[in-house]
DNA sequence: TTGCGTGCAAAGGTTTTGCATGGCA
DNA sequence: TGCCATGCAAAACCTTTGCACGCAA
């Protein structure tokens, strides 16, 4: 088991991503976010705790985009995320969070008729939001 | 159209990738399997030819784990990948090409209740291949 | 000859690490 | 008091860019 104390950062950095459960975070958003709190919190700290917290099961981290930094979600204690996908508009770089009972199917089907085991934590769909597709269809 | 010149180094890249196709490497593979066949090609070259034959689709890029480096993968130019979707593992590398009816209606269906349209040709599915799975769950 | 390609080194950006100091229990 | 946490700066990494020179057509 981990020795660990609660700490102030701690607790801000937790805070931070809890509030907004399903919105992710580049470690950079989180020092920002904080700093215009007034609360300032170091990189390293920042990047320490969320690596704690991606052990402990607590935070997704998950890259978006090529070439950018991760993004981290808080994503809570039940690991029930099977069904959770990311959709990424390419366009305008929304990103969608859905869980649906129809993307479980999915995963099994390709499970039983392909012999693969999709991981939804690592997957992200790329395409256009409603949005986008409407704009650019004219 | 792009004005381009056939050079050795272009030749060895893209010799080394297209002769193993369906595997992946990362841009420091690439150098250091060259280097090890006495064809010593410069870091940037390898990126720069990386990058142009990505944007002539005849290569793909992944980020198969995060924090690491990406991988690239030959994929030729006679593939319609528009019509169907990429199931990659992401521990040997292996890339499927899957065309199935049952994929098409997640298509329809994210459509239609999540107002998305996905590009099958831009999104890989990540997961575990079964000879991986069948490896790691013992 | 023209102008793209090459390779080195330097720059850029994200994440990690070393180390002295600060803070929790 | 013992030990983990913090934060700064430096290092580590991967990738891109600048620039002078080389080479294809």
């Amino acid at each position: 088991m981990e020795n660990s104390y609660n700490t102030k950062q701690g607790e801000l950095i937790l805070n931070l991503i809890k509030a907004e459960e399903g919105k992710h975070f580049t470690a950079d958003e989180i020092i920002t976010l904080l700093a215009n709190e007034g609360k300032k919190v170091g990189k390293a700290t920042v990047y320490r705790h969320l690596d704690k917290l991606i052990r402990a099961g607590e935070v997704r981290k998950y890259i978006v985009e090529e070439g950018t930094s991760a993004c981290y979600e808080y994503v809570g204690h039940n690991h029930d995320c099977k069904s959770h996908y990311h959709l990424k508009c390419s366009s305008c770089g929304e990103l969608l969070h859905v869980q649906c009972e129809f993307l479980d199917e999915v995963s099994s089907h390709i499970l039983g008729h392909h012999g693969f085991s999709i991981k939804p934590e690592k997957t992200v769909l790329y395409g256009l939001c409603k949005t986008c597709r409407e704009a650019e269809n004219v």
